[in-house]
DNA sequence: TCTGGGGTCCTAGGACCC
DNA sequence: TCTGGGGTCCTAGGACCC
C-alpha cells in the first residue's frame, strides 16, 4: 500500500504481555505455555495464561486457580528494564519524534519520513520486525491519523499484530467498538454509560457533548465526545514530560504491629522518596500520606510546605504530622497500606520547583515549556528566560 | 475478585484575596 | 453593613492507566 499522502504517520508501538514475553525469551521451556509473572498479584501474564482468563492487577490465588498448569516466576526488573532500552533505541531510530508512555510502549511520529523509509505502514511493518529480530520480543503496532486511534488500533491489533485505519475509515472502526475502548472509560463510567444504553463507540458518538458532560462532568464529558469522533489533538511529544509526583508505598498488614513499626516504614517510605526525588532532580511542596485501611477503603492526608525540598527530614516531619492526625483511625480500622508521596512539583501557576544542584539546565527547559503552553507564545527561549531570571526580572523562574 | 506499585487527571468545597 | 463576581490555593476523594 502506498500511502504517502495519508495522514495516518502516528505509530502506537507496544509490546505484547512484556514481562511475560521476556521470561519467554530467556527460557526456552516457557515458550508456548502459560506464564504468570509475580506471585502475589500478577503483573503479567503470557497469551496463553490469558487463554486461561488470567490478566494483569489479579490475585496470584485466583489466577492459579484459572490456570492451574501455569508457571509463576518471580519478576526480574533488570532484564525488563535492559529489553525496554534496547526497544526504545529502536524506536529512536525509527523516528526523530519517539513519545514514551510507560516501560513498554510510545508513540511514534513518522510524517514526512515516507521519502527515507516508505509509508507509515513500512516503517511499522520494518519496526515490528526490528524488534523481533535484534530484541527478540514481539510488538503490536497500530497505525492512525491521531494518538488516540493509534492506541485503539495497537489494543485491537493484539497479539503480534500491526492494524492500520487508513485515513476516512476511522467512523468505520471506530464506531463498532465497545465504549471501554475509549481512553479514560473504566468500569465506572462504563457502568454509567451502559445504564444510558451506550454500549459502543458510535452509541457515544452520535451524543450531544451537552448530554455526555450532564452525565460524567466536563472534562470527561468533553475528552468522550471528542474522542467517539476521532477528534484528539494532542501532538506526539518527544522528551521526557515533566514529572507530577514521585511516590512510594508498600502494602503490609501493620494491624498486630505497634506503632513504632509502622513509624519505620514510615522512614523508609520517606527516604526512597526523597531520594529518588533528588536523584531525578525533583523537588514538590505538598506531602501527600497514604493510607489503606483493615477493610480495603482509602483515604489520603497532604499538607503544603511554604517552600520546595527533596530533603529527607522536612519530608518525614510533615509525614509524621500526618499520621499523627489519622492515628484514631487507623486504631479503629487496622492499617493495610501505607505511602508517602511528594507532588506539587511546580508549585502552581508557572512558577517551578526548586531545582536541585545541577539541575539548573532542565529546569530552564521546563521553565520554557511551562510559559510557552501557559501564554500560547513561541517566543520565550530558554536563554530570554535565564536572561530574565538573571536579571532579576523574574525570580519566580528559579528561586534558589 | 480478597486486591502491588508506580503514576495522572478531574471535581468539589472552603479559605482567602481583590 | 451587606453583597457580587472573579480568581487562586489547598485539601480530600475518585477514576483511570500501565
Amino acid at each position: 500500500v502506498f500511502v504517502s499522502d495519508s495522514r495516518a504517520t502516528i505509530l502506537h508501538a507496544d509490546l505484547d504481555a512484556f514481562y511475560a514475553s521476556v521470561e519467554q525469551r530467556d527460557d526456552p521451556r516457557l515458550r508456548g505455555r502459560p506464564v504468570v509473572v509475580g506471585g502475589g498479584v500478577v503483573l503479567a501474564a503470557s497469551y496463553e495464561a490469558r487463554a486461561c482468563g488470567v490478566r494483569s492487577a489479579m490475585g496470584g490465588g485466583r489466577a492459579r486457580r484459572l490456570c492451574p498448569h501455569a508457571v509463576v516466576v518471580p519478576p526480574r526488573w533488570p532484564a525488563y528494564v535492559e529489553a525496554s532500552r534496547a526497544v526504545f533505541e529502536i524506536f529512536r531510530r525509527t523516528s526523530p519524534l519517539v513519545e514514551g508512555i510507560s516501560i513498554d510502549e510510545a508513540f511514534l511520529d513518522v510524517r514526512g519520513l515516507e521519502r527515507l523509509q516508505g509509508s507509515a505502514v513500512d516503517i511499522a511493518a520494518g519496526l515490528r520486525r526490528e524488534v523481533r529480530g535484534s530484541v527478540g520480543l514481539p510488538i503490536t503496532v497500530g497505525v492512525a491519523t491521531t494518538k488516540f486511534l493509534a492506541k485503539v488500533a495497537s489494543a485491537v491489533g493484539k497479539p503480534d499484530g500491526l492494524m492500520v485505519v487508513p485515513d476516512g475509515q476511522e467512523r468505520a472502526f471506530l464506531d463498532p467498538l465497545p465504549v471501554e475502548r475509549l481512553w479514560g472509560v473504566g468500569p465506572a463510567t462504563a457502568g454509567r454509560l451502559r445504564a444510558r444504553g451506550i454500549r459502543t463507540v458510535g452509541d457515544a458518538a452520535r451524543m450531544d457533548e451537552e448530554a455526555l458532560v450532564a452525565l460524567l462532568g466536563r472534562a470527561l464529558g468533553r475528552k468522550l465526545h471528542s474522542l467517539a469522533h476521532n477528534r484528539d489533538p494532542r501532538p506526539v511529544r518527544g522528551g521526557r514530560g515533566r514529572r507530577r509526583s514521585v511516590g512510594s508505598q508498600c502494602a503490609l498488614d501493620f494491624t498486630s504491629r505497634p506503632p513504632e513499626a509502622v513509624d519505620r516504614t514510615l522512614v523508609a517510605l520517606v527516604d526512597r522518596v526523597a531520594r529518588r526525588a533528588r536523584k531525578g532532580g525533583h523537588a514538590g511542596r505538598t506531602v501527600v500520606l497514604r493510607l489503606r485501611f483493615g477493610d480495603y477503603t482509602r483515604a489520603a492526608r497532604s499538607t503544603t510546605l511554604r517552600d520546595a525540598t527533596a530533603d529527607t527530614r522536612p519530608i518525614l516531619e510533615a509525614a509524621r504530622g500526618l499520621l499523627a492526625d489519622v492515628r484514631p483511625v487507623i486504631e479503629r480500622r487496622g492499617l493495610t497500606l501505607l505511602g508517602v508521596a511528594v507532588s506539587n512539583m511546580d508549585g502552581g501557576g508557572v512558577q517551578l520547583a526548586l531545582p536541585i544542584e545541577g539541575e539548573r539546565d532542565r529546569a530552564l527547559d521546563a521553565a520554557v515549556d511551562r510559559v510557552r503552553d501557559r501564554f500560547g507564545t513561541r517566543a520565550v527561549t530558554r536563554a530570554s528566560l535565564g536572561e530574565e531570571r538573571e536579571r532579576g526580572l523574574a525570580p519566580w523562574l528559579m528561586p534558589e
